[in-house]
DNA sequence: ATGACGCCTTCCAGGCGA
């Protein structure tokens, strides 16, 4: 079984990536994030007609995430409990004999703003919410975490240390996930790569390696026992047929 | 080379992303 998390960046402007890739990965669960759209623009009849079902949890214009699948999924929550006003940025299902969330956190703008410590306020509301989370459970949750968990997931390593992303307040946020019995897939199964995530469209970010390593996906001991592969799609952070690509690659995981 | 921002919105310049 496949799966997969996504930043988009607009599905309304990505749609037709969208579908390029879902026929060329041909993954089982995706989480998306930033669909940029609301419940009733989400376009449900072209992903049935790509073999694909969605539970959805959409905002006009900013953030919205959903769960697309193979096999109807089963919403649980939408929205994170008491911080519903912050966007929807967090939707739970059951799928595939998983619990399968899909999260898109807070960016924080800078270190100053008020966004900042709406962020740290954001992810210990996150992590008390998870800790309801039976941790035997198959559980997943997937999604743009706006986080650099180490060095080595930042193209500046150790010199971004201290910036926005990369603050000790943050790292401990997503270290107390984390700590909830989760393993970040990826790192997991490639303890030394540096292998990014999302790149800025600005100035050849792309071309020129300047990434970071923000998508994870993230599971229990009962998933991480199954990964068998995981690859950051950076081809899909690449133009296709002409159309644009979002900022952010795919992140897909493959399980027994 | 993989390319030099792109998405959204009471319609178009301005805010935002990370």
């Amino acid at each position: 079984m496949r799966i997969a998390t996504w930043n988009v960046n607009g599905l309304r402007a990505r749609m037709d990536f969208v579908a390029h890739w879902l026929k060329n990965r041909a993954p089982d669960v995706v989480g998306l994030q930033e669909l940029k759209l609301s419940d009733e623009a989400f376009p449900h009849d072209e992903l049935e007609a790509l073999g694909y079902h969605a539970v959805v949890h959409g905002q006009k214009a900013w953030n919205g995430v959903a769960v697309l699948s193979r096999e109807p999924a089963e919403a649980q929550t939408r929205g994170l409990p008491g911080r519903e006003d912050d966007g929807a940025r967090l939707l739970h299902a059951r799928v595939a004999g998983l619990h399968f969330a899909t999260v898109y956190c807070p960016n924080g703008k800078t270190l100053d703003h008020p966004d900042f410590q709406m962020k740290l306020a954001w992810f210990e509301a996150l992590r008390d919410h998870l800790t309801g989370v039976d941790r035997d459970s198959a559980f997943v949750i997937g999604g743009d975490f706006n986080i650099v968990p180490a060095a080595l997931d930042c193209w500046q390593g150790e010199a971004a240390d201290g910036s926005i992303f990369c603050t000790d307040e943050e790292r401990t946020r997503y270290r107390s996930l984390i700590d909830l019995g989760l393993t970040d897939l990826f790192r997991h199964l490639r303890p030394d790569e540096q292998k990014f995530s999302w790149w800025d469209y600005r100035g050849g970010s792309f071309y020129r390696g300047m990434g970071l390593r923000i998508d994870m996906l993230l599971g229990t001991a009962a998933v991480a026992s199954r990964v068998r592969n995981v690859e950051i799609d950076r081809e899909y952070r690449k133009k296709k047929d002409g159309l644009t690509a979002s900022d952010h690659a795919p992140v897909f995981a493959d399980l027994d």
